[in-house]
DNA sequence: CTTGGTTAATAATTCACCAGA
DNA sequence: TCTGGTGAATTATTAACCAAG
């Protein structure tokens, strides 16, 4: 018999996938619901009542899925209907001949919501874990051929989720009609039940209740529980206590109470920390906290303001010590961010040099660290201490209401990394003629600086940062 | 002969790391410098050579390193010191008598100097992978002994940068003392050469050039090369240009070339999903580019100030579209987040729905993301689109000027997940009473948030914000 | 029971690499 | 002279134990 193209692709990812032929005949030819995989799918309910208002992806209206101007914008409701009307291959195409990307975040929210792990996803189609997960998250290009295959495991994912809608628990793999001799050469890995994950209902609820009481009592966690359980089903469509259909992802107590004993080692070490005089950072806390508590100093802003030489908020004068403030912001013609870092004059008197600890890229590189002598030292503690991707960005540093340079991040790295220049002054003389000279930055981001001026304190890298951001009692 | 306890604990560490009895014994019978590694450290140089500006965690002083005060608090000077004065066993007992934390960023510090895989850590340490990460990043505890094999790695491998000052290639591993036999059976793996990994330095050599032309020729690519090796070389305290010492990590025109590449490519799919008008979040666009350049709106801000209600700095009357503002602080109490967001009467007449998403949780979770018809879709694309902590906050919603309601994460995410409101009316009058019940939130962050107002406009997952980021010219 | 330790798994990221135009 | 696709490695993060006070 003839395949279409599609048909041909869908094949080959299916066989790609793991699923051997005779697997593939032994469900072709399964007898309940005859051939089920390309026939019937009067069980496949109306998306909105497993779909509907979750795992949606824009606001089309479902008085508007009468298709044609669909074509390209697959969303749940549409997709779904069309896996009832006319089958999986056809959802399959539809999705094939939709915005990868689109899709990309349809799968990805679905994922989300009922809780499958890339793994499951990586085991049944094939595909490389590291690509998937660029596909998903980042809108990497796919070839057709490897997105059928994922396009085909959604699909099925979705009937699975259809029929076993009050079944046994989610047993994930698609294909898992073959072994499951306990042998070990064949299968000694399958079946791997799917590792329980916090879904993001339930954690707020423990981060809610974590916040009045860190230790529940075992009456509490089995509350707990239950309001989990609840919210996990509600959060992926099912009837609200239909627990049974949680599968792997089944909240118990034990867990519950492993999330509190875990995130209360997460605390301890911070409150630690914050204590700790000798600690690395005090410096953290200052800007996060105290400041903001006892004085209204250090403001950290980041604006779309459209200045181009960005005034910084710095707001001297804390009781203690002395503070620091940074504001950041994009500058419109280029989309530049400008970090406007105002040090008091006290503290620049006492000290002229600066430790500068910029992530410029991803995560954990804690850059340059330049340091020298006895002198106070401010740091913009890598930017990934927030998480945001940095990738350039200009440094404007002025004292007080004084003088104002604007450094590029180049040039102040070029100047450090050349030991040229270690006090401010220096810094400034040195770059600022070159002001303005750079370009737009490659990778924006919302950064989110913070300074420290605890005299002779270390760098912090940020790694660390988690930890600071806790809240002593 | 009878070893000290901490002897003892060395003596097995270093067992555990894998070096065998017999590596050892032969390593101490070594013929040259006689049993070098207990004696004679005259070829470990003043620290300031190698360590002196960088790899240093605090401002001690030089002069300060009389020990005593600083039996705690350990530098890299100090240790260096110790090192050379009185050997590697004296260093480490030194170490292990300090704060785990500091040493534990010291040594983070120095293999980012260096290069430093954690994989060649774990390798020749044995330590878990997991485990080590955490003590280093997290300041996670760990043992005695686990710590001394650490910091037993820690000491070797600055002597052995110490004497390969100029020598060969830096083969990583400490025991590379045995087989280097071709064979497969007993050292397949061997001599895993370490991935490369690009300095921060060098990337900001390399962002910066990226700015200015992001296809560079072969001749500027040699001049990268060059540039970055010796920002290279000075990051790790090299002489300057003596490129040999940089081992694996010498940068080479193919990685600069694939660096440019891996760039263009990131940067493509940006613009691409920046100009498709299909593409699911013209949203960000607005907020962070369009309106910031055309006309003043749409403020981002996070700053410290102290009010619980926090005022919005939403700034209405866009030319084109309307705009939302929202703004993020923390309360001084306890630490909270506030979040405050602004929508223009006019948009808030026409739509009375949001569509909340928010990553409270660490990475990717794309929450909750409830929908409902054809109404204005407002929405906090998940504080992880910034890579920001956020574990839990408040949100306050607000009218222009109007009233203004206070929405604990918590209620809102279970208000949605009930399904009991959708529109931002019933959002407010349900949760409005239960404001400030919130206690601290458990895990702080700064996040940065967004609006869109763009009506009918799907909801935004983290993931895709950093495409959204992108600068068109 | 809970906190110190510790870890198997999972998945985001990084740096490469290869086939054609 | 790359650019679409892809992937092996590396490592941060998750959700668990387990021993012992």
């Amino acid at each position: 018999m003839a395949l279409t193209e599609l048909q041909h692709e869908l094949l080959t990812a299916l066989l790609d996938s793991g699923v051997s032929k005779a697997t593939l005949i032994q469900v072709l030819t399964m007898p309940e619901h005859s051939n089920s995989i390309s026939r019937d799918y009067s069980y496949i309910g109306n998306g909105d009542v497993a779909f509907g208002t979750f795992h949606q992806l824009d606001s089309t209206y479902p008085t508007n899925n009468d298709a044609i101007d669909l074509i390209t914008d697959a969303n749940v409701t549409d997709i779904v209907k069309v896996l009832k009307d006319r089958g999986p291959l056809a959802a399959v195409e539809r999705l094939l001949s939709s915005d990868p990307y689109k899709v990309a975040k349809m799968i990805k929210t679905f994922m989300q919501q009922h809780s499958v792990s890339q793994r499951e996803v990586v085991e049944s189609t094939s595909l490389n874990q590291s690509h998937l997960s660029q596909h998903l998250n980042r809108g990497t290009a796919m070839k057709t051929r490897k997105r059928s295959a994922l396009y085909l495991w959604y699909v099925k994912r979705i009937m699975l989720l259809q029929r076993h809608e009050s079944d046994i628990e989610d047993d994930t793999t698609v294909n898992l009609t073959i072994d499951d001799l306990p042998s070990s050469p064949p299968s000694p890995k399958r079946q791997r039940r799917s590792r329980f994950k916090w879904g993001s209902a339930s954690k707020r609820i423990l981060y809610d209740s974590y916040a009045n009481n860190t230790n529940p009592s075992k009456e509490e966690r089995d509350m707990l529980v239950d309001a989990c359980n609840h919210a996990e089903c509600v959060q992926r469509g099912l009837l609200p206590n239909h627990e049974s259909a949680l599968g792997s992802s089944l909240v118990t107590e034990v867990r519950v109470y492993n999330w509190f004993a875990n995130r209360r080692k997460e605390d301890t070490f911070k409150i630690k920390y914050r204590n700790n005089p000798t600690s690395l950072n005090p410096s953290m806390e200052s800007t996060h906290l105290d400041n903001n508590t006892t004085d209204g100093s250090t403001l950290l802003e980041c604006n779309g303001g459209s200045a181009v030489t960005q005034q910084l908020q710095g707001l001297t004068g804390s009781p203690t010590g002395t503070s620091c403030a940074l504001s950041m912001s994009r500058i419109p013609p280029r989309g530049r961010n400008l970090v406007s870092m105002s040090i008091p004059e006290q503290n620049l008197a006492t000290s002229d040099f600066m430790q500068v600890s910029q992530n410029n890229t991803k995560r954990n590189d804690t850059d340059i660290q330049p340091n020298s002598s006895n002198m106070q030292q401010v740091m913009l503690p890598g930017i990934s201490h927030f998480r945001l991707n940095i990738r350039k960005n200009d440094l404007s540093i002025n004292q007080t209401e004084g003088s104002e340079a604007i450094i590029t991040a180049s040039n102040l790295a070029t100047a450090i990394n050349n030991r040229q220049l270690n006090t401010l002054s220096s810094i400034k003389s040195q770059v600022n003629n070159e002001q303005l000279r750079q370009g737009c930055l490659p990778e924006e981001s919302q950064p989110l600086f913070e300074t420290s001026n605890n005299p002779s304190l270390p760098v912090l890298s940020q790694s660390q940062m988690p930890h600071l951001n806790s809240i002593s009692h």
